[in-house]
DNA sequence: CGAGCCTTTGACTAATGTCAAAGTATGTGG
DNA sequence: CCACATACTTTGACATTAGTCAAAGGCTCG
C-alpha cells in the first residue's frame, strides 16, 4: 500500500525542472539545462508526519526537497528507529534504493513539505545517454558515502557535547550555503529526533542546550536557535561538520 | 607523496579482468565479458600496514581485493582515527572518492594482501558507454549507501553484546557467501582494530569474546573464531547484520 | 632468549541513560 | 474565547553500561 494515495498534488500536474523556481537550490543546479528540458517532475505536498516512502517499498522516484524538511530513517526488527539523516530544501533523497531497487528506510515529512519526485527509470534513461547526468548522480551518492563517514565518526567518537555542537554547525552551514544566515537555525524536528539521530537521550538533548545557553554560546526558544559564538561552537564540534560545500546531495 | 612506490607490482603488469583467476569472488562476477574484455587492472601486492591510499590523495583507481584484507579508516582533525569499514576479498574500495575526486578516508593493508587497480578514468569512460556497467558502479555505490545505513544502527542503537554479535555473524555471513563455512571466521584485524570498528574500548570487546566463550556460544583462539551456536549469535545481534547477499561492494 | 606488542582480567570511575515530575506550547470542542 | 487534553520540553535524582587504569600473561620476531 503505498502511503501517497492522499497526497495533494498542487499543481495538478508535472511540471518541467527547467522552469522549477527553486532551480537555484536544487540539488541538480548545476545541471546543464538542456540536460533537464524534457525532464518532468512531479511536485507533491506532504504534511507533518505523512510518509514519502517506507522501506521496503519499490523504487519509483528519486525525491529533492524544495521546502520544508523530511527525516529518513531505519527500523531494525525489534522495532526502534534510528534516523539516518534529515534532508532540507535541494537535498536528494533515496538513493539507497538504487542497490536493490527497494528502498532501504522510511522517509517522513518533518513539516508541511514540497517535494519533487523524480522518475527514477527516466532519469537512468537520460543518464544512460548523457554523461554529465551520469556524473552528477555517481558524484551524489559519493557524497552519500562521504556523508556517512561523517556520521559514523560522529557516533563512534564524539560525547554528547561534541554531538551537538556538530549537529547545530551542520545546520548553520547549511543555512550559510543557502545564503541565509549562519547564526540563526531553525531545529524543525523534535527534540526526541535530534536525540534519536545523535544516539542521545532526549533529556541529554536539552542538557546540553541549557548548558550552552548558559555558556553563552546559543539562545534557544523552542525551534529557534540563535548562534552567538559560532567559533567556539566550531571548535567544540571538533573534526568534521558533515557539511563542506561539496556536500549537499544526503542519501 | 604517494605510499605507492614501494608496492610489489608481482605480475609485472596490467592484466585483463576477463583472465583474472579471480573473477568468481570479484565485485565485477556478474558483469557481461565483453565490457571487461578491454578493461586493465593492475594487481599490487600490500604487505601488514601499507597504505593503498591517503585520506586527500587524488583519486586514481579504485580498488578491488582479491586476497587479504584492507581496512577504510577517517582521522578527525584531533587526530583520532576511526575505522568505516573492513573489506575482504571482491569488494571494491575507493568509492568516497568520485564526490570530490580525492578519497576521504585512508585505506591500509591489514595482512599481506593483493589488491586490483582499476584505473577510474577508464572506468568511466566505459560506464558512459555501456549502461551495465553503469548500473553495476550506481548499485555498487548504493550498496555502500545502505551498507553504512546499517553501521549508523548498529553505533546507534546497539549494546555492545550485539555490537559483537552483529559483527561476528557480518564476519560469518561473509564467509557463507564465498562459499566457505558460515561457523569458522578469521579476524584479520586486531582486537584494537575490532574496538575502534565498534567503538568499543580493546577491553570490552575481549570481555564480551570472554563472555560468549563461557556462554557456550564461540571458541576463540587468538584470531581464529569458531561459531557454536549461530542462531543463538543472530538473535543475540539483533536487526541489521549488514550483510545480505546483494551488498558486498562496500565503501 | 629477550623485547615489544597484543591480549586478557580485575578494580574503580565517569558519562550518559532511566525514571519521575513539573512546566509549557498547541490545538480542539464547547 | 476559554478550558481542557495532549504532546513536547525541561529539570532533578539515581542507576547502569562501558571506559579507564593497572598489571599480568602470551605470541612473535629479531
Amino acid at each position: 500500500m503505498s502511503s501517497n494515495s492522499n497526497v495533494v498534488r498542487f499543481f495538478g500536474s508535472r511540471r518541467s525542472c527547467a522552469d522549477c523556481n527553486l532551480r537555484k537550490e536544487c540539488a541538480w543546479r548545476e545541471m546543464d539545462e538542456r540536460l533537464l528540458e524534457g525532464l518532468e517532475a512531479t511536485p507533491e505536498l506532504f504534511r507533518r508526519g505523512e510518509r514519502l516512502f517506507h522501506a521496503g517499498d519499490a523504487l519509483r522516484s528519486l525525491f529533492v526537497v524544495r521546502a520544508g524538511a523530511v527525516k529518513t530513517c531505519m527500523v531494525s526488527s525489534e522495532g526502534d528507529e534510528q534516523i539516518v539523516a534529515f534532508h532540507g530544501p535541494g537535498e536528494l533523497i533515496g538513493l539507497d534504493a538504487v542497490a536493490d531497487g527497494t528502498y532501504a528506510c522510511d522517509a517522513v515529512a518533518l513539516d508541511t513539505s514540497n517535494v519533487c519526485a523524480i522518475p527514477y527509470e527516466e532519469l537512468c534513461a537520460r543518464a544512460v545517454r548523457n554523461a554529465g547526468l551520469q556524473q552528477h548522480l555517481m558524484r551524489a551518492m559519493s557524497c552519500a558515502i562521504k556523508r556517512n563517514g561523517d556520521m559514523v565518526m560522529l557516533l563512534g567518537k564524539k560525547n554528547a557535547e561534541q554531538r551537538m555542537a556538530s549537529f547545530l554547525m551542520a545546520r548553520s552551514d547549511a543555512q550559510r550555503n543557502r545564503g541565509y544566515s549562519a547564526s540563526e537555525v531553525t531545529l524543525p524536528m523534535s527534540r526526541a529526533d535530534i536525540g534519536n539521530y545523535l544516539s542521545l537521550a532526549v533529556e541529554t538533548v536539552c542538557r546540553q542546550l541549557t548548558r550552552m545557553q548558559a555558556d553563552g554560546l546559543l539562545e534557544v526558544h523552542r525551534s529557534m536557535v540563535s548562534i552567538r559564538d559560532l567559533s567556539a561552537l566550531r571548535s567544540l564540534a571538533g573534526g568534521e561538520t558533515g557539511e563542506t560545500p561539496a556536500r549537499r546531495a544526503a542519501l
